[in-house]
RNA sequence: GCCGAAGUGGUGGAACUGGUAGACGCGCUGGCUUCAGGAGCCAGUGGGCGCAAGCUCGUGGGGGUUCGAGUCCCCCCUUCGGCACCA
């Protein structure tokens, strides 16, 4: 080491580094993206945080860092890379942190953005600032607003009184979505079921296509995979069961032939149910119906009526854990009996609380032979069990222990008059056909995909805009007339009411209706934030212009989003909200693509010394403290080393000196480069195949390999303390400056370039150079390494085996004459021989 | 229960389409340098046996395919994530 390389002038102050290129980037206007003239477009996004008063979390940072990586690559690549930011601020968790230290959030959120933003600063990201966006301005969600009645427009949008998920702590109802195992994802308070009015989205018509198209996504497998288990495609049968008065038919053999005109003595009622199994319907002894099915009402004889209506009262009030927790069955007999039409035997009705209204028809014919939960309703309640479905060594007659519930292809149909001996798979065809030939069933396709509430009876949200006028009805407010701003509202403290606090404020929700004049009253509830969320990507490109949500020849240009990196913990949240309101929107002609993000990768979660981080751990990693001692340079670095960025990895202390060391080692060698003499061929060979590996390992953001790949290349480079060559040290500065972009700008700067790194282009590669001069192959005798030689890369099977016998340590192995030689070129030689 | 991901040194993790397991970093050991060091540099570092050359075992467990298996096949165990009375 020279005596200059410790001069204080030339020492690696990353704080002092840091300041004066993220100033000069702010006066340059350097992260600056010309939307609109820019060539290449690459538009990168990363999952925009919600500002939370405890501020970044280092989680966000390994988020946006890795997507600042992938930009400032893709920008060295000759791309206008456009990488904006914004604030999630809107939603319950504002609100909530709001009413906890008594603070209007609107003051709240802006302090808080102001916290952000410094932080995200100080992290060096490649941000355009200028595109920043909240969704809590009004300039902002003035669109979301005008999204909602976008899809009013296309009958997309619905009011309705339904049982939904309360939460009675955040006193709000929940997304199907935000209740996980029964409780609020929030707070974990048990949710509750409740009656209310809501504003709901039908995704449900999207179910068949955000499926479909999954197939042909460039998205992470797990991501895919979660929402395809949410959607929860099942394919089926809708059979019809007929209402009838067993005492009337009780004993006359009534089988399907019988006319309908003959059956209706009683105003026919039909039951539908949907099964999966329509092959088993033979075997469906009786049927159940969800205790708030509809029909129930109707069909309850008046000596059941007490029970059911007792049963129907207490399931009501319980909540979903309760009901997710005890698996035990429970139920009533209703007193009434369908037709089953296969067989066309009586069998009861009853009602049990393990048949769900919300999926498939609300109700199902039970089929205990061969479903565990009809085989244990049945077993509690002593109703018949048959056989339908026999396995390979069984028979009709084969008592069933439990329900047999194999449908694979030996197994075959019993007990089913003239579908017996057909395997399950050709019998569900069959049968479906012959219901519908009668007219009692037909091939249908059930999802477990519900529709979206978007109300949310609180304060913190964008108003929903609609308003109530007892002479024209619903009445969205015109377009013209957004954004509905929400008001400045004193206690915005929800209650038990399922009615939100604008309800308070008469001043805010008295108005006249835009249609007849008359005096009109305004919808109270706000919007949920996942609606916010599901379109401020196509809001960036064309954030601060007012005429329009998103300019069509921006959006053209810019979208969709050409990577999106994430969390996965909104797979089936904001992720599936987003490519369904882009496909409405491709539909009404807005947008010409229907999916919003073309690649999308899943980041992994960082713990801390193996443990999730937390608050009453006391393990939370403060960005601010690691980057005032390491530097913003060696913390980015850090984190993309500390494991494969799509895994996440564990956040150690001590961990992250290796990589300010390397750092420290890259600034003496850029300081020390000699520009005389020439380069050591070496050493040139080894830059040449690290550049080869940076360059394929980013795009696959296998940032740890990359990053160790410039470590093993500084070892070669420093080896023996030897002074290294501009020419060996420069390219170095390239790969490096998307990790760390101040320091690498710095030495770039000092090596007497003026402009900015990131627009000087990415270091080619010489395949030549790359390639080895002499390559190690392993040599095995019988599959056991004995030793390696060194031969040309190109070297034949005699070249390597000439030079294996050479030497003594292997050819000793060598005990007979070869029976067989394997030879991969460049690798291994395996000699085998016979004893 | 179903779906997805994963089990590799003391530790975080490498390993291309089956081809020298343990790259790179941390830690540790020894040495050099230094007034000093939570600094820098050099060397070593999977286990067992051996003075050594070397031998041998080794990627959660058990089988298998192969000249050769961390990687492929079958069975099992464990961990993490998602869904879950979804008919």
């Amino acid at each position: 080491m020279t005596e200059s390389a410790h001069t204080a002038l030339d020492l690696y102050d990353a704080a002092a580094i840091e300041r004066k290129w993220q100033a000069r980037w702010e006066r340059d206007g350097t992260n600056h993206t010309d939307v609109d003239a820019g060539v290449r477009p690459y538009y990168t996004l990363m999952m925009f945080p919600y500002p939370s008063a405890e501020g970044l979390h280092v989680g966000n940072l390994f988020a946006f860092t890795g997507n600042d990586i992938h930009g400032r690559y893709q920008r060295q690549h000759g791309h206008t890379v456009f990488e904006p930011m914004g604030y999630d601020a809107f939603g319950i968790h504002s609100e909530n942190y709001a009413l906890k230290v008594g603070v209007n959030p609107m003051e709240l959120i802006p302090r808080n953005i102001d916290n952000f933003r410094r932080q995200l600063k100080r992290a060096g990201l490649m941000i355009d600032w200028r595109y920043e966006l909240s969704t809590t301005d009004p300039r902002y969600y003035k669109w979301t607003q005008w999204l909602i009645l976008q899809l009013y427009k296309r009958g997309l949008a619905y009011k309705k009184r339904a049982a939904v998920n309360w939460c009675p702590n955040d006193k709000t109802v929940l997304a199907n979505e935000q209740v996980i195992n029964g409780v609020c994802e929030r707070c974990g308070a048990k949710v509750e079921q409740r009656l209310l009015e809501q504003w709901f989205f039908r995704i449900t018509d999207y179910a068949g296509r955000l499926l479909e198209n999954l197939d042909h996504l460039d998205w992470s497998e797990s991501t895919k995979s979660a929402q395809r288990n949410w959607i929860g495609r099942s394919e089926g049968a809708e059979i019809v069961f007929r209402l009838h008065d067993y005492l009337e038919f009780a004993g006359a053999a009534t089988v399907m032939r019988t006319s309908t005109s003959e059956m209706s003595a009683l105003p026919p009622t039909d039951i539908r149910v949907f099964t999966t199994r329509p092959d088993t319907v033979f075997g469906a002894t009786y049927l159940v119906l969800a205790p708030e099915h509809p029909l129930v009402e109707r069909i309850t004889t008046d000596e059941e009526r007490t029970s059911v209506d007792d049963y129907r009262a207490r399931t009501a009030r319980q909540d979903l854990v309760a009901r997710k927790v005890t698996k035990e069955k429970t139920g009533v007999f209703t007193g009434a009996y369908a037709m089953n039409p296969a067989n066309g035997q009586p069998i009861p009705i009853w009602i049990a609380d393990y048949v769900l209204m919300e999926y498939g028809t609300g109700a199902i014919m039970a089929v205990p032979g061969h479903d565990e939960r009809d085989f244990e309703f049945a077993k509690t309640f002593g109703l018949p069990i048959v056989r339908v479905v026999a396995g390979p060594r069984e028979n009709e007659r084969t008592p069933l222990t439990g329900a047999y519930t194999d449908s694979e292809d030996p197994a075959q149909l019993v007990n089913s008059g003239r579908f017996n001996g057909l395997v399950v798979s050709k019998a569900k065809a069959a049968i479906v056909e012959w219901l519908a030939e009668h007219d009692r069933g037909r091939a249908v396709v059930n999802y477990r995909l519900h529709d979206w509430c978007i109300s949310r009876q609180r304060y913190w949200g964008p108003p929903i805009p609609f308003i109530y006028c007892d002479k024209c009805g619903v009445v969205p407010v015109p377009e013209s007339d957004l954004p509905v701003k929400l008001p400045i509202v004193e206690d915005f403290q929800p209650d038990d009411s399922g009615i939100s606090p604008l309800a308070r404020v008469e001043s805010w929700y008295r108005v006249k209706c835009p249609s007849c004049g008359g005096q009109g009253r305004r919808e109270t509830d706000v919007s949920d934030t996942f609606l916010d969320s599901s379109w401020y990507y196509l809001r960036y490109p064309s954030a601060g212009r007012d005429d329009v949500a998103f300019d069509p020849v921006l959006t053209d240009k810019w979208l969709p989003v050409d990577s999106y990196i994430g969390g996965n913990e909104h797979a089936v949240l904001h992720l599936l909200y987003s490519r369904f309101v882009t496909m409405v929107l491709h539909d009404a002609g807005m947008l010409p693509f229907d999916e919003p993000f073309v690649k999308f990768r899943a980041h992994g979660t960082i713990v801390r010394d193996g443990a999730k981080m937390s608050k009453s751990r006391g393990n939370v990693v403060n960005p601010d403290e690691y980057i005032e001692e390491w530097g913003a340079d060696a913390f980015r670095t850090y984190l993309m080393f500390l494991g494969p960025y799509e895994e996440g990895g564990d956040f150690q202390d001590r961990g992250i000196s290796g990589v300010r060391r390397f750092l420290d080692r890259l600034w003496v060698s850029a300081l020390e480069a000699q520009r005389s003499g020439a380069a050591d061929v070496a050493v040139l060979r080894k830059l040449h195949k690290t550049i080869r590996k940076v360059t394929e390992d980013i795009p696959k953001l296998s940032y740890n390999t990359a990053i160790a790949a410039m470590m093993e290349y500084m070892n070669v480079l420093r080896a023996g303390e030897r002074t290294p060559h501009v020419a060996e040290t420069e390219p170095l500065i390239q790969l490096v400056a998307p990790f760390a972009p101040h320091v690498a700008e710095e030495l770039w700067e000092r090596f007497g370039h003026k402009r900015t790194i990131f627009d000087c282009g990415w270091p080619s590669f010489d395949p030549e150079l790359a390639a080895d001069e002499l390559v190690t192959m392993a040599v095995q005798v019988n599959g056991k390494t004995r030793g390696t030689i060194q031969v040309a890369p190109e070297a034949t099977q005699e070249d390597a085996l000439a030079a294996a016998m050479a030497e003594l340590a292997i050819a000793r192995f060598v005990t007979a004459d070869p029976a067989r030689v394997i030879f991969v070129k460049g690798r291994l030689l395996n000699i085998v021989v016979k004893d």
